[in-house]
RNA sequence: GGUCGCGUAGCUCAGCUGGAUAGAGCAUCUGCCUUCUAAGCAGACGGUCAUAGGUUCGAAUCCUAUCGCGAUCACCA
């Protein structure tokens, strides 16, 4: 913890709550209990899910209580055990082990629960808070010199699942991104392109259009390292051979002419763009994520000056005697940041500062940003949301720089100039041969046509893919290994969505889909165990102050599918004779296929309905 | 050097608001397919929660210090 929390509000978090909602239940009768003996009242009661080790469903903690009842807490918890057993229905026996208070219940208790799961429709999707906002979730952002990697993966994958997770809370979302579309980068590849291309183009090539111009890009570097090493060799030194090459002078030249608005230049730069663009939006689509809209670099490298001259009349900012202008955040415990140059050109800050203004125009009524940047930025979003509050806004409270950690991979970092970047096409492209590798060894889906074929292998490539990267905490590192990503056994994508497809199959086989929801039914351990993670299954609610996970979701949702498993290994689900019982076990597999969907969705994977 | 983040089983990771004997998967070993998906289930093995203090009925979790790893501190983006 430091000052990063000291002046960012966050706006949302993903909670669960701890099973079915005990405290609705039982509550009441607690506190008339507390009341009546102890005369004290409006306490809160903890309780949590009893150990397998002892005997009990749910246990209330008595230690919590002892700051207002000065009292052994093995006597108060055999109190309140007595008296919930005579006087609340729901608690069949309960046994004491120093200051925990283990709670049996009743079936009818469960099957009251799952009645009520039973007949929520979208379960896990209950928006908590009734007023909507219309929240920007900012993530990708590339640079159009290079196509995308396994670190715009894991950008873009959480940039979505939060925009999937705020949207099932009953948000308006915009995704959007900030294009990178300009500069001394994209420069070189152009210059490469020109110099070395012959007229490539995407079409003559048949290579994708990011693809091609991050080989230019490539081949900038590689012609530019000769000339400095020919430089070199001519007796030169090293800093002013990779001034004076003259490829880089003709990037800059370029970039030069670029900004004079050079017509040539200027169709050269937006053709080539395109191409990068048609590219981009092919990997999309096959990670499955989309945006909203768009803004590019081009058009907002020149905002943020306005909001320099208000902040210099309002004494926020300040101006050397170079011209360059600054803001000192010293008494904030940092530095003094520039926001412009001498010559009065814009850097990274103050180009945010002008887009944040920028996307509040053209969205009056939205009520909080997400940008989804690398831990590497955290100082920079510290400062600018710091910079957005002293400038007087309010709304910039409910900014939020969702960081995420390094990809790196077991030989080491990602780093481009070694060649170990992991293209993001490439990995797909090897993630499903390996799925359909797999799949067809299994033998199991012989008899589908190729059409479904592929289209299974990609769902569950990508499922594979996304669970791999959204089940690790986003500000933690990831270790990216390529064989166990693929690994469809364990905690993975694939065992998921293999536990979905069963119980359609299940479902599909079956003719009775009435729920008997009886009074007298008698269920099971492995029954009521599933109807306790149905009930914690997710109730997704705001909560200011803690950063949401969709790694959250994931870890719960595993824990959830291995209970499943375990309960349909166990029980015999359709030998039975018991009409009753059959039909009740049934409707229970299919509000976990349904929930299984439901969660899923919010890492953006997709079920299928056979495997 | 300042600031921020991380450190949990051989490996990859969970661990919610401090609660009982710290959990999964992989790997290794043992069982379980006449039937509806064995991509599964059940079990065994495996831990000084980096280290040392502190806070309290109680600490992997909160506080402080130390060590290790990473990021950041540009008139780069």
């Amino acid at each position: 913890m430091g000052t990063h929390n000291q002046f960012i509000i966050i706006i949302f978090e993903i909670y669960f709550k701890m099973g079915i909602d005990y405290k609705v239940n039982f509550t009441k009768s607690l506190s008339f209990f507390l009341k009546e003996n102890y005369q004290v009242s409006d306490l809160d009661f903890e309780f949590q899910t009893t150990r397998k080790e002892f005997e009990g469903d749910i246990t209330l903690l008595i230690y919590p209580l002892l700051s207002f009842i000065k009292i052994n807490p093995e006597k108060l918890a055999q109190d309140i055990g007595e008296y919930l057993n005579t006087n609340n229905k729901y608690i069949e026996k309960f046994n004491v082990v120093k200051g925990f208070l283990n709670l049996s219940l009743s079936d009818s208790f469960y099957l009251n629960e799952f009645k009520v799961i039973f007949n929520e429709s979208k379960y896990g999707h209950k928006p908590i808070s009734k007023k909507s906002s219309t929240i920007m979730v900012e993530f990708s952002s590339p640079n159009t010199n290079k196509p995308l990697h396994l670190g715009h993966i894991r950008n873009n994958l959480l940039g979505y699942s939060v925009s999937k997770i705020l949207e099932a809370n009953g948000n308006k979302v915009i995704k959007t991104q900030i294009i990178n579309d300009r500069g001394i980068h994209i420069c070189k590849s152009m210059v490469a392109w020109k110099k070395f291309g012959n007229g490539e183009t995407p079409l003559n090539s048949k290579i994708k259009g990011d693809q091609l111009v991050g080989k230019y890009y490539v081949v900038f570097e590689t012609e530019y390292k000769k000339e400095i090493k020919v430089l070199v060799d001519k007796g030169k030194s090293e800093d002013y051979a990779k001034q004076n090459a003259p490829l880089i002078i003709e990037a800059q030249q370029m970039l030069k002419l670029w900004e004079s608005n050079d017509p040539d230049i200027r169709s050269l730069w937006l053709k080539m763009n395109q191409w990068v663009y048609d590219g981009f939006t092919e990997t999309y689509k096959k990670l499955g994520v989309h945006f909203d809209s768009y803004y590019y670099e081009s058009d907002t490298y020149l905002l943020g000056k306005k909001i320099i001259d208000k902040g210099i009349k309002s004494g926020v900012f300040f101006k050397k005697e170079d011209g360059s202008v600054w803001i000192d955040l010293t008494d904030d415990g940092l530095d003094e940041k520039l926001l412009l140059r001498s010559d009065g050109t814009s850097v990274y800050m103050t180009q945010d500062l002008g887009t944040a203004f920028n996307r509040l125009e053209d969205i009056p009524n939205l009520n909080g940003m997400i940008y989804t940047v690398g831990n590497e930025q955290d100082y920079h979003f510290k400062v600018l949301f710091l910079i957005l509050q002293k400038l007087g806004f309010n709304w910039s409270k409910s900014l939020h720089h969702l960081s995420y950690g390094m990809v790196d991979l077991p030989s080491g970092k990602m780093k481009s100039r070694e060649g170990t970047v992991v293209d993001a096409d490439d990995l797909i492209y090897q993630m499903t041969n390996k799925a359909k590798n797999i799949c067809e060894s299994s033998g199991k889906i012989e008899f589908i046509s190729k059409e479904k074929k592929d289209n299974l292998f990609n769902i569950i490539a990508l499922g594979a893919l996304k669970y791999y990267i959204l089940k690790v905490d986003p500000k933690k590192r990831i270790l990216f290994d390529p064989e166990a990503s693929i690994d469809f056994n364990g905690n993975t994508g694939p065992f998921i969505q293999y536990t979905y497809a069963r119980i359609k199959t299940l479902i599909n086989n079956t003719e009775e889909k009435t729920l008997p929801i009886d009074e007298d039914l008698k269920i099971q351990d492995k029954e009521k165990e599933l109807i306790k993670h149905l009930g914690r299954y997710p109730e997704i609610i705001f909560l200011a102050g803690k950063q949401y996970s969709p790694a959250i979701i994931a870890n719960y949702l595993y824990d959830l599918v291995k209970s499943y498993n375990s309960f349909y290994q166990n029980i015999n689900i359709l030998k039975t004779n018991n009409l009753k019982l059959r039909n009740f076990r049934i409707s229970l597999s299919e509000k976990v296929a349904e929930v299984i969907k439901n969660a899923a969705l919010l890492l953006g994977i997709e079920v299928p309905s056979r495997m």
